[in-house]
DNA sequence: ATACAATCTAAACAATGATTAGATTGGAGC
DNA sequence: GCTCCAATCTAATCATTGTTTAGATTGTAT
């Protein structure tokens, strides 16, 4: 797995194969079959692992963001999210693209992802309560919209459609804007 | 490219190799590399004809909406890429994922992108100009914000975020919803 | 009828995912 | 110390795939 994880931090998940990971971890072609039944399998097991990573990055994000302001803490679980699909472009797009891995058989994958999301309700129920999100907004809504917005500007980098950005400071800065200003529209004063 | 087109359109992607579109034009397994140097090559033809029936899709979806409101016509823009995508996921995929083609040589996809890219500018100057988008907010931003919220729900169903979805109605419905309330959340009144 | 360009076939190559049979190893229990 | 057993490895092998090459076939313009 150490040697999957280098190969794709270094060369991606397209130059990744079986063989390649055998030879850096200095074994015969067959043998990581013995301990993953598929290359999906080793691939899945990786994401679960990048996928703790991210889980860890957002939730401390948001653990160190107001307390006092939900919504801004909705706003550090997006921006925690963000830094780090850019920070580890080709991770993301492991646990994200689930044709690469079984999705579906990994209940690690599943509750991590669940977490973030059980988190997201929370805070917009406390934003309801103090009054700071809009009232005519909905809560499902609202959450899917979150998702949505955030993981298509990760997607969108990842996927290469922001060229001229060099992957460290001008992503960082238009996404923090454009994020901010999503936020923003969702309280009740703005 | 029929034959990839259609071994696409009803496998995927990744059930696609060049001997298997060979096959099903009845034709021996080098003879497309006459015609396309490599499988990227094909993959990059077929989805610039790809690319042409979703910018006709969205143009005329936007081409149907009400003309004295630009907002509601960017919302049929999202709304007409939204239906196509879910409707043709695979193909879809292919558009979008740039690790599959070469997205930087096809001056044909780059316009076409370039095309609706500049139309959401058009419709978002006009909306400026009759007031009828909010004031703080600012055009390059928006629209990279319309960009990316359209291509994470596009992408997240896709990618097989929305397990529970039967691709048919149910996206429709939530998509469309969480369309309309991000870009009520532009105007000046709303 | 000839020449030429386009297209095809057939055969081969290297890389890859995966399987199998058998060797090696290292520790648990007597 | 010896035996047994499970884990792990190697080596060989297979089918599939992207790709290349040499040569055959075909249609068309002159």
């Amino acid at each position: 797995m150490a040697a999957a994880v280098d190969i794709i931090g270094s060369q991606g998940v397209e130059r990744l194969s079986v063989r390649a990971v055998a030879k850096q971890a200095g074994v015969s072609p067959g043998a990581p079959f013995q301990h993953f039944s598929s290359k999906e399998a080793l691939l899945t097991a990786v994401a679960e692992q990048a996928m703790g990573r991210l889980t860890k990055a957002v939730l401390e994000a948001e653990a160190a963001a107001d307390p006092t302001d939900p919504l801004k803490r909705l706003e550090a679980i997006g921006l925690g999210y963000l830094q780090w699909a850019m920070a580890n472009p080709t991770h993301f797009e492991v646990i994200s693209s689930r044709k690469l891995i079984d999705f579906a058989s990994s209940t690690s994958l599943q509750e991590q992802n669940e977490a973030i999301r059980t988190r997201m309700f929370q805070l917009l129920n406390e934003a309801r309560q103090t009054g700071d999100l809009a009232p005519d907004l909905q809560i499902d809504n609202i959450v899917l919209s979150c998702r949505a917005f955030v993981y298509g500007l990760a997607r969108m980098a990842v996927d290469g459609h922001f060229p001229e950005w060099h992957m460290s400071d001008e992503p960082a800065n238009a996404t923090r804007t454009a994020l901010g200003v999503f936020i923003q529209r969702l309280r009740a004063s703005g």
